[in-house]
DNA sequence: TACCAGGTAAAAA
DNA sequence: TTTTTACATGGT
């Protein structure tokens, strides 16, 4: 069993951040003590399982029953809690702001958890485009139970590869339209023919991502956004377009209404370089607020 | 039943 | 160039 520890930067609370994960995906409750997830490093199939030392401590404890090299495992689990993301700056800002700045305070140490790889938060861009949460995670399952791998009780995203391969006739049995099958396909083959690489865009500025992520067939302006945020993590990414977020943003911040994207923008300008955050702190308060709606 | 839900590309105007 | 339409599922 390969154990290692991983230090993340600032504040950091591991339960919240799991909670408000599974806030957006309601369904039975989840564990909130330990983030278990299967993931493919190097190829293989590992179960992995992150634990917080202590109460809101900054050390992790990264382990897995499989032989995977423990750096690697620190590297993944890192990925996965945005490991380098410091709060402070954030909090600093959300002072400024009489409605940010009590949710900040109600959860701080809380961040975005993300899609062990860029290939799957890609797809799941896709699913969720135009149609509800709910009616896109069932559709996300039939695609993984379909083609996805299950190790230790957990599933893992289907590979490039797979979705390469798949018909369009198998994806749309998952629910999925012809088109998103299509989109589907196409991105995967890109990947697989290596004219796109996912991973090349975790070096890259914002404003390169949108220009690559918007050149690929089925993905849009908010795709491009909605990848910087929650697929990597870009903290002042917004997709001000986005039906939720013109909802949220404007019932919390505005008049109570939903906004324009431009209305959006413009409201949301105090908190750059922190804009995607103090959104991602806005969605998951109302959906873990006790009088939602 | 109709309409809306964390859009996009392609057709039509 | 701008506006409209088809698309699939799930909840209300």
């Amino acid at each position: 069993m390969a154990t290692t520890q991983l230090t993340v930067q600032g504040p950091y609370d591991l339960a919240l951040s799991l909670k408000a994960r599974a806030s957006f995906s309601p369904g039975p409750a989840e564990d909130t003590t330990a983030l278990r997830i299967a993931v493919r490093i190097d190829g293989k199939p590992v179960l992995l399982e992150v634990q917080q030392a202590a109460n809101k401590s900054a050390v992790l404890q990264v382990s897995s029953l499989d032989d995977a090299h423990p750096e690697r495992l620190q590297e993944q689990a890192g990925w996965i809690v945005l490991a380098d993301l410091d709060l402070r700056p954030f909090y600093r800002i959300a002072e400024n702001d009489p409605i940010i700045d009590p949710v900040a305070r109600l959860f701080h140490g809380m961040k975005p958890i993300r899609p062990a790889t860029l290939f799957e938060m890609a797809v799941d861009a896709v699913i969720e485009q135009q149609i509800s949460l709910t009616a896109a995670r069932r559709i996300r399952s039939r695609v993984i139970e379909r083609f996805g791998e299950r190790t230790a009780g957990l599933w893992i995203f289907p590979d490039p590869e797979t979705l390469a391969r798949a018909s369009t006739e198998e994806l749309r049995a998952c629910g999925l339209s012809g088109r998103k099958a299509e989109y589907i396909n196409g991105v995967a083959r890109n990947v697989v023919e290596g004219s796109l690489d996912l991973d090349q865009l975790k070096n890259l500025s914002d404003n390169e991502v949108r220009s690559i992520i918007s050149g690929i067939r089925g993905f849009g302006r908010w795709s491009a956004e909605y990848i910087l945020i929650r697929g990597l993590g870009r903290p002042d990414a917004v997709p001000a377009d986005d039906l939720a977020v013109r909802t949220m943003v404007g019932k919390y911040l505005g008049d109570g209404s939903r906004m324009t994207a431009e209305q959006v923008e413009q409201t949301l300008k105090p908190f750059v370089p922190f804009r995607g955050i103090a959104v991602f702190y806005l969605l998951v308060y109302h959906r873990l607020a006790p009088d939602r709606k």
